[in-house]
DNA sequence: ATTAAATAACACCATTTGGTATCATTTATA
DNA sequence: TATAAATGATACCAAATGGTGTTATTTAAT
């Protein structure tokens, strides 16, 4: 589990990077464009994007004098790799779930809980 | 996309609280138990815990004094859930995202972009 | 009944975060 | 060329964050 994952992270924590990724999955667009959508400024929608760039959850490239953002699925990939590890505590929830729980309750009562 | 995601994305922002997680995997733990496994202080510890119990990744029960901390799925699910949407963009990539950037390419060009 | 263990609840601190406003730079365009 | 547009960069601010140390409370054990 040693993992690159802390960045992308780090960028979805935000509910306004996570909406500017929401937008960004319908087209890519310019500063100007995304910060068009919001009620905040520019400078503090650009850090947003820097941020979300970080974390690799997008790219930019310019184009004149402008920067397109465009969503990149690397940043996407490693949050959801790691999420996915958890799986199966919501999948199958009452199988392996339900009888993790009765393991636990044995070795706790047996108080032999060893793993790190 | 109305989500109620925030609580577990903040949660899983703080790598200690990710690595918390993961102990958590293994077996369900009380604070003192999951705070022998790291360097900083129960107090820091506590904080961490509930975090992640806001952010429904785990439950607390109690039992006599201590309280037993346990990881639930629900939080992990909505981020989850929340990831997926994007999962195209990761998935058979060559086509779906390569598909998706020509259509942004023409409308780019046509200066008619209008989606929110 | 005392004492020790596990946790809760604070007050406090330094740093980070999300935001603003302002000014500089680069690139199109009239 | 002069001007407007798009962005970059910086200084600044209030609030949140991640941490500490200390004290209080509840429960178990001698």
């Amino acid at each position: 589990m040693i993992g690159t994952e802390q960045g992308a992270f780090r960028a979805l924590s935000d509910p306004t990077r996570r909406q500017i990724l929401v937008h960004l999955s319908h087209s890519e667009m310019t500063i100007a464009e995304v910060s068009a959508r919001f009620e905040i400024t520019r400078g503090a929608i650009k850090k947003h994007l820097t941020i979300l760039e970080e974390g690799q959850l997008i790219s930019v490239r310019s184009f004149g004098r402008e920067r397109i953002n465009r969503l990149e699925p690397l940043g996407m990939k490693q949050a959801n790799d790691w999420l996915n590890y958890f799986s199966r505590f919501w999948d199958d929830k009452l199988n392996n779930l339900k009888s993790a729980v009765e393991t636990h309750e044995k070795t706790r009562k047996h108080k032999e809980i060893n793993d790190d």
